[in-house]
RNA sequence: GCCGGGGUAGCCUAGCCUGGUAGGGCGCCGGACUCAUAAUCCGGAGGGCGUGGGUUCAAAUCCCACCCCCGGCACCA
């Protein structure tokens, strides 16, 4: 058995996470979170929100509120939110939570100590007016090449040209309009290429990596690491600890990052059990995994690392960064602005959360971006979901109803034909597990769907329906190994969607929760004799009709303001 | 501009690192079956693997050049 320690990218709480974080990180860490547990192990799920840095002080200016009202606010109702989808944190927490402050001013002040940390000064726009720093694209002017005239401080949208900030036209602060003025400041700063070399090792001798996580922090090596700063002039955020730097946050990035060891701790010690985080964070054999989208991953396989060496502690380094790529939505990026994509919170009045799961790990970007697409949730729910899946379900399982009183058939022997198909079973089992294993989330569903295909493939060559005329002892054999792939599939689906699996696992006649199960048993038959649940269809399609429905109350659901998402 | 990643049948996608007749899913056509939510299963058609060179007995896979798409370029999270 190995301890675990699952990560989840931490929600940024300016907004309600859309489909396509949600499946890079949330819900793909619940997965494998579900399947540890259920394989034995010992696993720790965390995440929480990440609720400090520029664009949430200026939400909440906007609003006229202070940031801990909104972050408040915006923490509940993720948390919430994150229920409904069904995700088995064991702890979702924030990193407003004063344990974790502490802990960020801890770890770097220990960083300070090691020398890790040095000051510079420089050069950076402040608005008078609305008496903050902006980071470069809050800044907009006319572009002084194209002349476009929303040029923003960072780059041009119109020719796309990169721009420093004072190149701008007449540029301004983009909450109040007016003009910044460039000011001159004290920060300080990690020395990252002092760490270079233990990162580098870290990196190259890390074969677990997905392949565009080793790609991409091995390009920003060979780039060599530059020094980044990490204090903010906000005031909203952890204070630095550093001597002198009383008025200044640490930059949201570097505080965030750090929330899943202080996740880990809050944990355990609302258990009572406050030396135990240790066992997880300080083991070496502790395997230590984040979920997160490929714009995280610098943050993940560089930064952090960096901190827990620089900290001098014996943290244990990510075992892996399960990077996926980009889910996109009809071709485009989601888009909070633009209006592209939908949103968690829209997802579940469309349609119940299991759906959604079922979809959107089928669609997980794991080599390459994926595109969200109606037509395809349609597809996936109807074809893969319902036809292959449910309808070999159900097929076997109203079979065993008519024909053997709704009860698990005894079998003296198994025939040669269902021994081979037992035998799939248990072969199938392990595969799942070997993928899951390796993070290979979307392969693994893709597995689980294939013995379902496997099963119809065996019932209409072994056609039970006209065995039984001739051998009822033949068709007891084939029934009894086809429910056996009943059960294999509801205990391999659980980590995937929870509630249908434990639908299937009812009529299967259990009265407990798959999810308490173990991996393993996957691979033994139901017992003879066992009476079946009520059998009913676990899935529905949707139509065309109903497809177009839900389009339209998506439409409805905004206009009207219905869901958080739609008012913020 | 620089650095990544991609370009595979009508659509989605695997394979590329570790070269050897291009796999899967959807859709389409034909058939089988009728236990099952008209579900399932089998067979078939359909591909110059972005373009042009090169290496090799052999390249989607390795090398070079070019074209298109997407992302990053560090104080944006």
């Amino acid at each position: 058995m190995s301890r675990w320690v699952i990560g989840a990218a931490w929600p940024y709480t300016n907004a309600v996470p859309h489909l396509g974080t949600l499946i890079g990180s949330v819900l793909s860490a619940d997965v494998v979170a579900r399947f540890l547990r259920m394989k034995g192990e010992e696993v720790i799920f965390v995440s929480g929100s990440d609720e400090h840095g520029t664009p949430i002080e200026v939400e909440a200016r906007k609003r006229g509120v202070d940031p801990k009202v909104l972050t408040d606010k915006m923490h509940e109702l993720v948390a919430e939110l994150f229920r409904k989808w069904n995700i088995s944190f064991d702890n979702y927490t924030r990193t407003e939570n004063p344990l974790h402050k502490e802990f960020v001013r801890e770890i770097f002040t220990k960083i300070y100590r090691n020398g890790y940390i040095f000051t510079k000064e420089i050069e950076v726009l402040f608005c008078e007016k609305c008496g903050i720093y902006l980071p470069d694209r809050f800044v907009e002017g006319k572009c002084p090449f194209c002349g476009y005239e929303f040029a923003k401080g960072d780059q041009c949208e119109n020719c796309g040209r990169l721009l420093d900030p004072v190149q701008l036209v007449e540029p301004h602060c983009v909450f109040c309009g007016s003009k910044p003025v460039v000011r001159k400041v004290k920060h300080w700063f990690i020395d990252l290429p002092k760490l270079e070399p233990e990162i580098r090792k870290y990196i190259e001798s890390n074969d677990r990596l997905p392949e565009n996580a080793k790609n991409m922090s091995l390009s920003i090596l060979r780039e060599g690491l530059r020094p980044r700063c990490v204090t903010r002039d906000n005031k909203w955020g952890i204070p630095a600890p550093f001597p002198g730097a009383e008025d200044k946050t640490i930059y949201v990035w570097f505080d965030a990052v750090l929330g899943y060891i202080s996740a880990t701790i809050e944990y355990f010690k609302k258990l009572g059990k406050e030396e135990e985080w240790k066992k997880f964070w300080l083991n070496p054999d502790t395997k230590v995994v984040f979920f997160i989208g490929k714009d995280n991953i610098p943050f993940h396989t560089i930064i952090l690392p960096a901190l827990l060496i620089a900290s001098g502690e014996k943290f244990v380094l990510p075992w892996t960064v399960a990077s996926t790529e980009y889910l996109l939505f009809e071709g485009r990026k989601f888009s909070k602005s633009k209006r592209v994509g939908i949103w968690i919170d829209e997802a579940l009045e469309l349609l119940p959360a299991d759906y959604w799961r079922f979809a959107l790990l089928y669609m997980r970007p794991e080599t390459r971006d994926m595109s969200f697409s109606w037509e395809l949730l349609q597809e996936i729910v109807n074809t893969q979901l319902n036809d292959v899946i449910g309808n070999f379900i159900h097929r076997v399982l109203t079979f065993v109803k008519k024909n053997f009183n709704g009860e698990i058939p005894r079998v003296e022997k198994l025939y040669p034909e269902d021994v081979r198909f037992q035998e799939l079973i248990v072969k199938v089992v392990d595969e799942v597990d070997n993928l899951l294993m390796n993070m290979r989330i979307r392969d693994a569903l893709l597995k689980v769907i294939e013995l379902a295909r496997e099963g119809n493939r065996f019932l209409n060559e072994r056609a039970p329906w006209t065995k039984i005329k001739t051998s009822r002892e033949e068709a007891a054999s084939i029934m009894f190994v086809a429910i056996h792939a009943v059960k294999a599939l509801a205990i391999m689906l659980a980590p995937f969607i929870p509630t249908f699996a434990n639908e299937i696992w009812r009529q299967l006649g259990y009265s407990d929760d798959v999810t308490s199960r173990r991996w393993d048993e996957a691979k033994k038959p139901v017992t003879a004799g066992q009476k079946l649940g009520e059998v009913r269809p676990v899935f529905k399609k949707i139509s065309n009709h109903e497809l177009e429905e839900l389009k339209k109350r998506l439409q409805k659901i905004r206009a009207e303001g219905k869901v958080p998402s739609a008012r913020i």
